[in-house]
DNA sequence: TTGCAATTCAAACAGTTGTATGAAACTATC
DNA sequence: GATAGTTTCATACAACTGTTTGAATTGCAA
């Protein structure tokens, strides 16, 4: 195993490479060019050109959804077992927008490489993406015990739109800052934080009993 | 000119594959393999791959486009130069989903087309994109005569999510039907445009006074 | 029919891609 | 310091890509 030293400049490398110029055009030689290491030694450490982006985005991807399991466990506990659901939303999308979004992120290579993956939908990527299901259907619970008067279908649209204005504004916060003529302050990202749960949140509660103090406990 | 089936039959043939396999693994030859027609005819009838591709999503995309902006002049003309937010909304996503959503849509090829020219960013639809920016615009304008109360930044940012939900909930239509075990109706485009809309209408209009009946008349 | 332009065609081009190979260099163990 | 295992290297491979070429064919007007 010795140093690991070609194996972790070729992910620097290639994780760089593809967060400035995207995954089309980023050859495995311009990776070892910029790695400063030999081409076989892609194959070599990887196995193939596919595994490497598999790495790189599975690296990044489980340190996010560590984070917001840990804040999604830790508001449970908290509540014995139900947590608010601005809490639950909060740990839904807060991990990806501050992984994503924010003065200093944004320039880092790992936010950059994120947000890439987030736009281009190459193969690799799109395979792991498919196993987030699972992932989602804890907060889905979640958010289920949080608002049991709530129908299934409601928790899982609120869901949705949650994660699409997470998603979306990530993807597409050039265009927003183009669009509002700079006056959408996307540096602040607890900012858009809070307005991605209070929008979310709403959908989830509107037309309903106040969650906070239920007054139907009829039927449950 | 002759009889343009060449041409439209590699129309056809392109749209259909890039909808079943996607921009990545479809290539020329197998565009004429599918159209019946010789290898060099996309070249002579369209100068290149890319703008081959670009005249199919740029002839889908200005007719959601100016369906968008029909509505949208007939709500405003309706209400003299100022329409309720919600219908303002309904004009902005009801258009791109029902063109990608539903039970027959869905399995249309334009329908399919145009959900993969979601998902995939290729370069000659992301060029088209951009220049996607003034049409926002003219939401954007609407939006604030609509609710003058309201800040140009909170109207930005709800232009924001109302996209974010409808684009996300096309793009990830699958996912959500799997998370949600098929409760989720996808096909029930209305519902879903309702949902979006609604969503979108509280994110603008809450914390606010009454828009339906303003009581701060103080400007105009 | 003749002539001319538009279209189609087979074939080749020029370049790039990810991957495989086998020898060389290195490293640590005995 | 010889040896076995790991890592690096230059190079070749094989296949695929979009595009071009120039000749053949077609269709229409004179």
């Amino acid at each position: 195993m010795a140093s690991d030293h070609t194996r972790s400049a070729i992910l620097a490398a290639a994780e760089r490479l593809y967060a400035d110029r995207g995954f089309g055009d980023v050859t495995l030689r311009d990776i070892v060019a910029e790695a400063g290491v030999n081409l076989a030694a892609v194959n070599y450490h990887f196995g193939s050109k596919d595994e490497l982006i598999a790495e790189l985005f599975v690296t990044r991807s489980i340190a996010t959804n560590r984070e917001r399991l840990r804040e999604l466990k830790a508001a449970e506990e908290e509540g014995g077992g139900r947590a608010p659901i601005e809490v639950i939303l909060r740990a839904l999308v807060g991990p990806t927008l501050r992984g994503c979004l924010g003065p200093e992120n944004q320039r880092s290579t790992a936010a950059r490489f994120m947000i890439r993956a987030s736009i281009e939908s190459v193969p690799p990527i799109r395979r792991i993406k498919n196993r987030e299901i699972d992932h989602l259907r804890k907060f889905a619970g979640a958010m289920r015990r949080s608002l049991p008067d709530r129908s299934d279908v409601d928790v899982y649209w609120g869901l949705n739109f949650a994660l699409a204005m997470a998603h979306h504004t990530i993807r597409e916060s050039e265009r927003l800052t183009k669009l509002s003529e700079g006056k959408c302050d996307l540096d602040d990202v607890e900012d858009v934080v809070a307005r991605v749960v209070s929008v979310a949140t709403m959908a989830l509660t509107a037309g309903r009993t106040e969650q906070k103090a239920p007054s139907k406990v009829a039927a449950r």
